[in-house]
RNA sequence: GCCCGUGUAGCUCAGUAGGUAGAGCACCACCAUGGUAAGGUGGGGGUCAUCGGUUCAAAUCCGAUCAUGGGCUCCA
């Protein structure tokens, strides 16, 4: 007898083995109807698999992650299918469900245009009509191997010579498609109903740029019309609040054909970036950091010194003077170094917190640069923490308490990883150890979850690191902590110790915002650049409706301004409705309407940016209001 | 850097059998003196990204360069 624990705790028993898709069809046909794989005992399985012993199941859906997982993988076999009828030359590399939808990645001597989509698209329709039974089947690895290269499949066999000893090489076969894969997969081909393909792009043969281009195709697929038409109508959403758009639009920056990847900041983006440095100077100040600032330029020496030379010399940009070789800052830990170094330092003037915000050049790949969010030059909000190696572990967690409640006056959702040590570290094994271990205590004591990220740390050290989310959820390193023994060791940094004696300090080189660039295009993508009054470029616009309450709306901005509120009148003689209008579209946050009646009166009538016309208040009413309001923050 | 797409007025875009450029918005002028999302009329504005080639003729076809968008990580 075998016991199958379903999801709501009640228990099937089966006289023999049963297939997960036998078991939903016993729950209920409805169910079977939807059910895309199942949960064995915790693990992703196929419909297909025999359940031979006592186990729990759950049946999973589309509403599961697993569930669009299966469904998104048998998508892409569909595409492969499709693509390989109307290109049978072309070699299939890999095709994994993604977060959202799923890609295959083809070899094709061809390249592929828009209009080939389409025609995918329509031969997928035919494979879907055709309603081909998904088969499963297992090979052993010498026939798995000797079949496909019996078809061409060279990348296919490459995966089977590099599977693990261990692993089970299963094929899973639609009509005439058959493809290596893991599964798990739907019962049919025909149970994929509505689907896009969306986009067609390079993607190095595993991952390796040393490798071949192969064409990738990515696409989309719902069990239901509106669910895709639902998805696509949110990525239009999305795109309107692309912060390159929107930096245009507002007039917050632009970047120049002259500099790529070196924006140009507006006036009205200037604002911003001087209400974020306020705000972040103050709580440095509140948490006892000392600001300095350090050369752009500095002698090619100090690179070679700090392992930069080494390490870092391909994203960096040289220049010489007078006949000496410098090179101009990638990071701003350098300078930094030679101020700690200018003078003696006890024990007791530790932890010591110099915070820069420095400007930094990097040579990224063309290809790379994106709008605010990756450029070529950046202003990080650096700190440098030098302390004792007892006072590790709390200036961590204060770090990360500090980046914790500045993201939060934003609102910001954030996800925390710890990169370990990369490929091209400096350093011994030891050091990386304690510095890793250390990171990974501060992050279980606050009881933070974060994800593992093998060998992406900084060269010197390990780091703990903050991402924030863009507006379609793609996601970007802004607050970083690394821990560092290197630097104190190369620039022989001291301090002395209580017994009188020299010892090597640690440093920690940590930034909140990460660069102000960055951050500046999170936000305005996570405001949609709606921005909460302080932030606004522009707070207050005062909307005269005639030339006669020209004087009155003039008695009214400098009342305004005096209490250092952003406000503009505008002058110009259009109707009062054209003036709404643009300041809505300026995403003003107030806007005043001011006439006969508010004239006699000494009042403003209000219009909300999100709440519409808020009707009469007293001008020194509406002051105190919006001072108020900036005050805190909302 | 690599693959594919895109590059026309300040902005958004139209302009394919190749015959030396258009619209809306914005800007300027005049008229209208207007009460919660665009009042009317007129006007100025473009080396069609750059360089080269094909052609009697190129925004349009070809090549290169530059810029820009998507992707190149989420492992059958």
């Amino acid at each position: 007898m075998i016991k199958i624990t379903l999801k709501d705790g009640s228990v099937r028993e089966y006289e023999k083995e049963v297939s997960i898709y036998q078991v939903a069809m016993d729950i209920s046909e409805g169910l079977a109807r939807v059910a895309l794989a199942g949960l064995l005992n915790d693990k992703l399985s196929d419909l297909r698999t025999m359940i031979r012993e006592d186990a729990s199941l759950s049946i999973l859906t589309f509403d599961n992650d697993g569930g669009k997982h299966s469904y998104w993988h048998t998508s892409t076999h569909v595409m492969a299918q499709a693509v390989k009828r109307l290109f049978p030359e072309a070699k299939l590399a890999i095709g994994p469900a993604i977060e959202n939808g799923f890609y295959y990645d083809f070899d094709i001597s061809r390249t592929l245009t828009p209009d080939d989509l389409v025609k995918i698209e329509e031969e997928m329709k035919k494979i879907i009509k055709e309603k081909h039974e998904i088969e499963r089947f297992e090979l052993p690895r010498d026939e798995a191997m000797e079949k496909m290269k019996s078809i061409g499949e060279d990348y296919k066999a490459e995966l089977i010579r590099d599977l693990p000893e261990d692993v089970v090489i299963s094929f899973y076969k639609q009509g005439e498609f058959v493809d290596l894969c893991a599964g798990p997969h739907l019962m049919n081909t025909g149970m994929i109903k509505a689907y896009k393909l969306l986009s067609i792009a390079g993607a190095y043969w595993r991952g390796n740029e040393n490798n071949k281009m192969l064409q990738r195709i990515y696409g989309i697929a719902f069990p239901k019309k509106t669910l895709l038409d639902e998805y696509l109508h949110r990525l239009e959403e999305a795109k309107k609040r692309d912060h390159r758009k929107l930096g245009k639009e507002l007039d917050l920056f632009s970047m120049q054909d002259e500099g790529p990847g070196f924006p140009f900041f507006h006036p009205k983006g200037m604002i911003i970036r001087n209400v974020l440095e306020d705000f972040w100077r103050e709580e440095h100040r509140k948490n006892s950091y000392d600001e300095i600032k350090t050369p752009i330029i500095l002698d090619v020496e100090l690179w070679k010194r700090s392992g930069h030379w080494d390490h870092y010399k391909e994203n960096m940009y040289f220049t010489e003077i007078d006949e000496r070789e410098f090179a101009v800052k990638p990071m701003n830990c350098p300078g930094g170094m030679l101020m700690y170094k200018r003078s003696m330092h006890s024990y007791r003037d530790l932890p010591i917190k110099m915070a820069e915000l420095g400007l930094v050049h990097r040579h990224e790949l063309s290809g790379a640069l994106h709008g605010l969010m990756r450029v070529r030059n950046f202003t990080q909000d650096d700190a440098h923490i030098y302390m004792t190696p007892e006072q590790i572990k709390d200036q961590i967690i204060e770090v990360i308490k500090l980046t914790d409640s500045i993201y939060n006056v934003f609102g910001f959702k954030y996800r925390v990883e710890l990169s370990t040590k990369p490929d091209n570290a400096m350093g011994s094994d030891e050091d990386w150890d304690k510095a890793t271990n250390a990171l990974k205590q501060a992050l279980e004591t606050l009881g933070m979850e974060y994800r593992l990220n093998e060998g992406d740390g900084a060269f010197y050290g390990p780091k703990i690191d903050f991402h924030l989310e863009d507006s379609i959820g793609r996601t970007w390193q802004c607050g970083t902590i690394q821990l560092d023994f290197q630097m104190p060791e190369r620039f022989d940094l001291n301090y002395i110790g209580a017994d009188g004696e020299k010892h090597r300090p640690v440093m920690i080189h940590r930034t909140v915002l990460g660069s102000i660039e960055r951050f500046i295009g999170i936000l305005i993508e996570h405001y949609a650049g709606a921005f909460p009054i302080w932030i606004s470029p522009e707070q207050v616009r005062i909307l005269p409706i005639a030339p006669t309450h020209h004087e009155y709306a003039r008695e009214l901005k400098e009342k305004l301004a005096e209490k250092g509120v952003r406000v503009y009148v505008d002058f110009r003689d259009e109707k009062i409705g054209y003036k709404i209008r643009e300041a809505q579209l300026q995403k003003v946050p107030y806007m005043l309407v001011v006439g006969d009646k508010e004239m006699e009166s000494s009042s403003v009538s209000v219009r909300a940016r999100s709440e519409g016309d808020l009707g009469a208040m007293k001008a020194d009413e509406f002051i105190e209001k919006a001072v108020e309001e900036i005050q805190s923050k909302k």
